[in-house]
DNA sequence: GCTGGGGTAGAACGAACGTTCGATAGCCTG
DNA sequence: CAGGCTATCGAACGTTCGTTCTACCCCAGC
């Protein structure tokens, strides 16, 4: 943990170089499926020298999660810094900038994604710091727009979660040569959802909840 | 492979356990964090004991994989088979069995979706075939909906991932006592999904897309 | 020219891994 | 009772893991 709070000096390059390639050695193979030794052939530093860039596995972990966590975070503060004031335009916003970081660093994504629960509490705790900023950011904006729309019914926990879903997923099935760009994903993803929360508006219950009989079937 | 395709005679009920320890500890450790001693500890059986029921630790994740996939397509299509005609209530339906079946089997759950690529090529194809079938299901019913209601603008692939993503990323978050259960999720989750999918129908794009300005800050 | 520390690597550590071997029971059939 | 089959286990195999020990090189400062 001390060479993370105060990095050695002088190493900044290659550390970055070897952050690179553990991130992407991550997304192939898993945290637990990588091995020092796979990074030690990738990056072309040996085995025993990358011990001088960082203490343990699990650092190196943090300080890719750390890093993206915090970039993601700091860009979407600018961007809501300077422009928009109803709530609407600014969970575009968010959207936008979550899925435009992410298509950009695809393997990153995937690293944060897949590896959401795998540090443990030193340094878990940290990146667990980060998330919830940028959740209490997510989420505010979601109560603002349910309490300037009136939307009764609206569980905004479920919302987040829900939009969390959606735009973190893709790491999953997203094709660059298939699948629309980011800013076309971006104003999908935020139609689907906007259209969704505010297809309840003012308790009209404008989609009728259809019971379907509720069949029981299905909870047995 | 030999052990799957022609399972052991009498072997039923020890393997059941087997599997469903096995669950729990890949939901835990992940399958690649999890070890066989690990099994071999919490179900009792001795470590070369527990190779009499399976060839392999990949076999064991492809078997708990297989039965959940199977059981889950199948309840689907009986749901499916029975009632409804209008494409809105199978949508319904299709969102409440998978809720209903992963809150029941919420270990099982984030095995699915954890390790959705883990599996190597001939384990892999066949739990790939079932989700397939569960894939195109899904996107029929879509499709059929876009159809009948016009919806020029809906990218149906962009749509059942975002459906997908929003009902697997469910293991991430939920909690049982937190959370509203199985039905009322579903009950939110249809009404997010089928009012952001409805909203933009014939065209008449009822929500506005702000464009925002298209900043282009965020894509440097 | 010597010294000291940043940077590097070969070799090795002990532990854990997935898997297999060989033996040993119990049981049903002949 | 002999023989084979199911089910089970302790012990070990060979490999790989994360990490560390130790020594080396290089270059700035005295």
């Amino acid at each position: 943990m001390a060479a993370t709070l105060q990095r050695r000096p002088a190493a900044g390059n290659k550390l970055d170089h070897i952050l690179s390639c553990a991130t992407r050695i991550f997304c192939e193979k898993g945290y637990e499926g990588a091995s020092i030794r796979d990074l030690s052939r990738r990056s072309g530093v040996s085995l025993a020298g990358l011990y001088y860039y960082f203490d343990s596995k699990e650092e190196l972990l943090y300080l890719i999660q750390k890093h993206c966590f915090t970039t993601l975070l700091a860009r979407l503060e600018e961007e809501l810094g300077s422009a928009p004031r109803n709530p609407e335009a600014k969970l575009r916003l968010l959207i936008r900038n979550h899925l435009c970081y992410f298509l950009q660093n695809p393997e990153a994504m995937k690293v944060l994604s897949h590896e959401a629960d795998t540090l443990t509490p030193p340094y878990a705790r940290q990146v667990a710091d980060i998330k919830r900023s940028y959740y209490r950011i997510c989420r505010s904006i979601l109560d603002d727009l349910k309490r300037q729309r009136k939307l009764r019914r609206l569980n905004t926990r479920l919302a987040v979660m829900s939009l969390y879903g959606m735009m973190n997923w893709i790491y999953t099935w997203y094709k660059p040569r298939l699948d629309p760009d980011a800013d076309a994903l971006a104003d999908h993803m935020s139609d689907l959802f906007l259209g969704g929360v505010l297809a309840g508006a003012s308790g009209s219950a404008r989609w009728p909840r259809s019971r379907n009989g509720r069949r029981r079937t299905l909870a047995a």
